[in-house]
DNA sequence: CTATATTACTAACACGTGTTAGTAACTCGT
DNA sequence: ACGAGTTACTAACACGTGTTAGTAATATAG
C-alpha cells in the first residue's frame, strides 16, 4: 500500500530495455521498429508488475488533459427539476468517453459570481467546457473565449458566434400548437414555462404565435400567461385564464411540470380534460405518461443535446475543421390523451 | 491564442526573483521569509501576465489529483428514473468543491464488465471513488481495495468492511408501515420497489415486516407482491392483490413510481384512495406531491447521501483518522392525503 | 569489399510545478 | 572584531510520461 508506484522505468528494467522502448511498445507507436521478442518481454513485464501509466504525467507530456468540463449555471432545483439534465449529462459523458475523454462535473453554486468556472480552463483542468444555462451578460465567457478557450453552449445566446447546441424550442412549440389547431381548436391559450427573461420561454412563445399566424388565427395576448417552472405557477395562471369572460378551449402549457398545476386548476372548477379544455405540454417528463389524463407533449432530444455538445466540443478541441458550429435539434410530438386526439368525436 | 502558456518562470523573470520565490509567495507558504516589497512585485507580475498555475503540473508535483470519481453502475434509466441521483450528484460535488476537490463523473455503460472504473484509480485520474450501485460479486472492487484504493459505496454490501453511506431503508419502510398501523389498518399489503436481488428491496421488505411484528400483526406472505421499478409493474401487482379473496385495506408500495401504477389499478376497479385502500409510497419523487391524491411517502436524504459520501471519501484520502466509516442516514415520513391521515373520520 | 539502407533500439530533453537543502548578506551580542 | 543567529532568498531535484534526434549493429546493393 505505501509501496511506491510502478513506473515505466520499473517495467523497462525488468524487461531489460530502455524506458523509451517501453513507451513505444505500450502505446503501439506506428513507424517504430521493435522486434517481436522485445515486444513480448515488455508486455510481460508490464503485466507482471501490474503497470498502469500515470494519467497526470501523461497529460503533462501531452499538453492535453483529455477532460471536458460540464458547467451548470442553473440552480440545482431548476436544472434537475425533471429528467432533462441527467439525460444531457448522460449523453455528454457517453460522447466523451467514446472519444477517450473524461467528464468533469462542475455546478456553480447559485449566486456565485466569482466566475469559478474560469479556473477550469485557466488552470487547465479541462481542454474545454460545455456550458449550460448561458447568460448574455456573462463577461467571463467573453473573456475566456477571447483567450482562445474552447466553449460550447447548451442553449443559444442571441447575436453571438459562440458554438452551441440547442433544442428547437420554436419548432416544438409550433408543433404543439398546430396539433391543437388540427383538432379543431381556435381559441388556444398559452402558459409559458418561465418568465420571458429566459430565452427558451421567448422561443416557445414565438413558436406558439407562429402556428397561430400560419393558420390565420389572430394572436391574442389576453390568452397568454406566464409560468415560473412550478406547478403552483401553472395553477395560478390557469385559474386566471378560467376567470376570463371567454374561456379558451385548449391551452398549450410550455412545461409539463407547470401543466400539472394547470390540470388541477381545471379539475377544481369541475371541468374535464380534454373534453372541456384540451392540453398540450412540453418536455415529456417521465411522469407525463402517467398523469391523469396522460399528457400530450413535446419530447426533447435530451440525450442528443448532451451527446452533440460533447461531440462538437471535442471536435473543436481536436482542431478539426468544423463547418457547422451552431446546431439545433428537432423535437418530437408525443400524442397522448390530454389533447383529445384519441376522443372518437369532437363537437 | 497560439502563444505559449504563461509559467511561473515568466512571473519570476518579470518580478526579478527566482521561480521558488514565486511559488512561496503565491502559495503563501508558512514559515518562509519574504520581504513585503518582493511579495508585492510577485503579485503584480502574476496579475500583469494573467498567470494561472497549471493544475496538471501541480498534481504531478503534489502526487495527488484532488479529484474524486463518481462511478455509476446502474443503468441510466434506473439511476435517473427520478430526482434521486441528480441530488446525490449535487450533494457530492458540493462537498467536494468545498474541500477543493473536483468531481469526475463516470457512468458505466450497461453490460460493460471490463471494469473500466479501475482505470480511474489505477491511472490516478482520481484519488478515490464513490461507487453507486455496488454488487457483491464485483471482483474489481475487492482488487482495488486490496491495492489500497480509497472507495466509498453508496448503498451497503452485506458482511463487508468497505466504507459506505446508505439510506435507512429498513427504518423508512418500518415508519411507513407503522403510519398505516396507527391509522387503524390491520390488513396491510406490500408491493416492493424491485426484485429481492436488490438489497434495497430486501431491506424495505424487512422494515415492513418489522413494523407488523412490533404491533403484533401476523406477517402474511400472500400480501406481498414484487414490483420492478416501473408503474406497469405496480399496476400488475396491485391487480393481483385486488383479485385476492380478502382485500387489504392499505398497501405500502416501496417506490413512488411503482405506486403510480398501483393507484391506476385501484381506480380502475372503482375503488377510492384513501377511503377504500390507503397508500404509502417511498422515495418522495418530485411529482408525489402532485399525484391524485397527493402521496404520503418516505423522503430520502439524497443530498445528504452524496454529501456524506464525498465527505467520507475525502477524509479517507486525507488520511484522517475516521472512526465511523459506515454511515446510515435517517429518512423522513411525509404525510399527504393517500394514507388517509387527513380524513376526518375512519370507520 | 565498401557504401548505403535498414533494423532495433537508447540518451536526453520537455512539460510546469512543489519543495528541500543550502547560501550569501546582514544584524546583534559580547 | 568575531562567532552566532536571522533574514531573504535561490539552485537543484523530484514527479512520470511522450518524443526527437541519434547510434550501434546488421543487412543489402554495386
Amino acid at each position: 500500500m505505501s509501496t511506491k508506484r510502478v513506473t515505466s522505468h520499473d517495467v523497462a528494467r525488468l524487461a531489460g530495455v530502455s524506458r523509451t522502448t517501453v513507451s513505444f511498445v505500450l502505446n503501439n507507436v506506428p513507424g517504430m521498429q521493435i522486434s517481436e521478442d522485445t515486444r513480448r518481454r515488455v508486455f510481460e513485464a508490464a503485466r507482471q508488475l501490474n503497470y498502469h501509466p500515470d494519467a497526470t504525467a501523461r497529460r503533462m507530456a501531452a499538453g492535453q488533459t483529455n477532460v471536458i468540463g460540464f458547467v451548470l449555471r442553473q440552480s440545482h432545483e431548476q436544472a434537475f427539476a425533471d429528467h432533462f439534465m441527467p439525460q444531457v449529462l448522460s449523453g455528454l459523458s457517453q460522447a466523451a468517453s467514446a472519444q477517450g475523454f473524461h467528464t468533469l462535473f462542475e455546478p456553480i453554486p447559485p449566486g456565485d459570481n466569482s466566475g469559478t468556472y474560469l479556473r477550469l480552463i485557466n488552470e487547465r483542468h479541462a481542454d474545454g467546457i460545455v456550458l449550460s444555462g448561458p447568460r448574455s451578460d456573462d463577461e467571463d465567457l467573453l473573456k475566456i473565449r477571447a483567450e482562445g478557450a474552447k466553449v460550447v453552449l447548451l442553449g443559444q445566446l442571441p447575436d453571438s458566434d459562440i458554438p452551441f447546441v440547442d433544442v428547437d424550442n420554436v419548432g416544438g412549440a409550433c408543433m404543439a400548437t398546430q396539433h391543437l389547431i388540427e383538432l379543431g381548436h381556435q381559441r388556444i391559450a398559452m402558459i409559458t414555462n418561465a418568465p420571458l427573461a429566459y430565452t427558451a420561454s421567448t422561443a416557445r412563445l414565438a413558436g406558439y404565435r407562429q402556428a397561430l399566424t400560419l393558420s390565420g388565427i389572430q394572436s391574442d395576448d389576453r390568452l397568454v400567461r406566464y409560468g415560473n417552472f412550478t406547478p403552483q405557477s401553472g395553477y395560478t395562471a390557469m385559474n386566471d385564464l378560467l376567470a376570463q369572460e371567454l374561456r379558451p378551449t385548449a391551452v398549450f402549457v410550455a412545461s409539463d411540470t407547470v401543466a400539472l398545476g394547470a390540470v388541477q386548476a381545471i379539475r377544481q372548477v369541475g371541468l374535464r380534460v380534454p373534453e372541456d379544455i384540451a392540453l398540450v405540454g412540453f418536455d415529456d417528463i417521465p411522469l407525463a405518461e402517467f398523469m391523469d389524463p396522460p399528457l400530450t407533449t413535446i419530447r426533447l432530444p435530451a440525450l442528443g443535446l448532451g451527446f452533440g455538445g460533447a461531440d462538437l466540443l471535442i471536435r473543436l478541441i481536436s482542431g478539426d475543421e468544423v463547418n457547422l458550429t451552431q446546431i439545433i435539434l428537432e423535437t418530437q410530438l408525443v400524442v397522448r390523451d390530454s389533447s383529445g386526439a384519441n376522443l372518437s368525436i369532437r363537437k
